[in-house]
DNA sequence: AATGAATGAGACTTCATTCAT
DNA sequence: TATGAATGAAGTCTCATTCAT
């Protein structure tokens, strides 16, 4: 099971392709395509390596918990040495920190292609739906996120990745409710950003409820409900 | 199992010469009593003694969460020696479990004597106020109550214990809500067992938000906003 | 093989009791001697397995030096377990540094006894023998001293206690060859600081060599040729 | 083999340019000489990328001792990549060693120099100043001959280069003496052998002094002394 | 020739747990 | 009962070394 999420791994690959540019070694120039293709195909081997790497954390975060994984098991799990997953992220934080920005990515390539062509109220809703959208991807993303949120408290290597989250989903519904209440679809006599953080901690508690009881969670019937609820709580009365 | 005392590093010193007065009260009397009081005294001192452990263990759990507190930490932190909290729960998983279990009980017992007296609609403002209110006794005790929660997703010894917070939240929401229902004061269209666990699941992401950011959190303007909207969204429309 | 170096080892248990003595823990004062008799004989066990982990310790810096050394190693040689040197000493720094005060110690315990009752040239000359004298001790201990002190290069940790014995040295040799030339014995126009530091490092330089080639240097000779050079040298010449 | 940059973090790109301006010295001309100038120019870089190489372990090993240095670091630190040390030299023990043995080259070089034309007892001075001298060229250096000296105790692999030292050292002081005893100058109730040892243990304790705390050894004022005390020790006295 | 990807061994350090006093 | 001494397991992290490109 491997991460999507391009970006994050792009960059790296894109950093290291830089840096290998500038530090151009002699005897290089001369065959230029053979240098880069090596390089290439190193770059893309590590790539994927990490990739791999990511996925393997998140899926013992998700059996373990955060304190649970081991950096030698996340290696091994990936499919490689004991000691890979030291190598590339150099320690237990960085590697969490990682896995967690590469999740959120994940996360938010879904967002967006949800939202694409909603506005207003409408668009409120579908980013909910978005968010429970996202455990039909499995509960293991969804568990190592929920995971990374709570561990944040006290990892400050997390909490700085965190902190990105939040302010991300708090600016993302609180644009989204002001549209709305601009054009008149949502009453204007409540706050926008203490209903977006509202809005936003619901979620994740119903999402951490979930993932600790699936079983005692019906997931669509409380879709279904939350969304009535905040329809009925946000929605402009007819006047 | 309660909490008796808020700041747990008092001198042990203290505790025992509350003891010593305890002790010295009355006269001289006949051997079986003075046997009894002194049994009583153990206990008693047990008891306290306990009690602080539990109060650091929470202490140690809101810093550092779960898998940061130490066995001997907690027991230093109380004031005792390193093994003593070895000594009273056996394993660290006891310990834990023994400190949901206290801080569980006090939030019951806050709670129970919010609602004293209300009903319908109204217990369930109380009850949603209660949570709020929860905040008022500080940080600590919300930061190890969050952080059981969470870590019962991996440690079968608070598994058990948050398995009785979720029956009890769920039930008490639920019952308020179905008998506000019954009463005509909520809507009846809608689930109680899903708006109960709703709304239990949201109050929990609330208080983990905040926890997690006390300054970027108005608590205060959330529990208006919140209650607004559960009202809103609950309450049975005028026909 | 111990140390004898009692006034290390004291001191930590010093420590020990007295912070015992301030913590007394509650139903301890009914027993009083009991209590003591335990503690002293806890204290006791404790300080002999740290003298012996500090000499199995310095035959480790001695054979493998100071990097070479392991705290799971040097508990296993002092006949204990692979953790001890690490629980007693915290971190490896730490446990060399306590070697290097242990061998300071009993250097100086050894020197001292040799000065008695010496004064002027004939003290100076005391001190240089008594520096040939420790070698009669084996070489253990001086090629530990020896990798102590040249550790201290990299080692923040021994830095500090090799400052204090180069303090020590100083001091010690300055004294004695001051107090020479006031008495008319040592020659006036040197400078007794300087001199002092000459002696100090060349002493140590030739124990280095030593340690370094025991077949290659014929110490005996050498005390024997470098008396006669200092003392050439430093002798108030007839006027 | 010696060291041909005394800054070792000059950009590697010039090297790089340096070497292309010596590859276009001349015009165009016949085939061989063109391969054999390729290969020459191939020589020199690879001497010149070794030679920098050792440059920068000296730096590290003088920064962080024998054991504190790692093939990856010495590469980077030479302006290449973290493989090349390893390339080059195989294993860190070959390292260590080559570096020893520049360095001593460097070392002996200058003494030379300093010898040129001395004879007796002025050439036992003159050799004992270019100890002296030899700190001029800064500390890394000395620092990292100490290091080597202290490192062939428990290093095979320097134990080797440093018998050599030591035999070179020896026998350099040795023969001066004797000569110098020949030649009436030193007073012949000395064993040259044993002398020589001293002289060259006393001067390498006084530059492990000095590298260990410079700030608290008045090398100028050491070397005054020094000279003083070894002149009115061996010198002949008048009859 | 040169780079750096990957491995695996080993050290430090931290604790839960057991046991002696 | 309470203390803390002692053990041993595990995890993080760092590198020397090997190998593919």
């Amino acid at each position: 099971m491997l991460f999507v999420c391009e970006q994050a791994n792009n960059m790296r690959v894109d950093a290291e392709m830089g840096a290998a540019g500038a530090q151009k070694r002699p005897g290089a120039e001369a065959e230029p395509d053979v240098a880069i293709r090596r390089r290439r195909t190193q770059a893309e081997r590590r790539a994927e390596a990490e990739s791999r790497v990511l996925a393997a954390t998140a899926e013992l975060v998700a059996e373990k918990g955060i304190d649970g994984v081991t950096l030698a098991e996340a290696g091994e799990r990936a499919g490689y040495s004991r000691g890979l997953a030291g190598h590339y992220f150099r320690s237990k934080d960085e590697l969490l920190a990682a896995m967690a920005e590469a999740i959120h990515d994940e996360f938010n390539l879904q967002r967006r292609e949800r939202l694409r062509g909603t506005a207003g109220l409408a668009r409120l809703m579908a980013t909910i739906d978005a968010s429970f959208a996202r455990t039909s991807v499995g509960m293991v993303k969804m568990r190592a996120y929920i995971a990374v949120l709570m561990g944040a408290a006290h990892k400050p290597a997390l909490a700085e990745a965190v902190a990105t989250f939040n302010r991300d989903s708090a600016t993302e519904f609180g644009r989204v409710i002001a549209s709305a209440i601009e054009a008149g679809e949502i009453r204007p006599d409540i706050d926008a950003r203490t209903q977006a953080l509202i809005l936003s901690a619901a979620l994740r508690g119903i999402m951490a409820q979930w993932v600790l009881d699936p079983a005692g969670v019906d997931l669509a019937r409380i879709r279904t409900e939350f969304m009535g609820l905040v329809s009925r709580s946000l929605a402009q009365p007819r006047s």
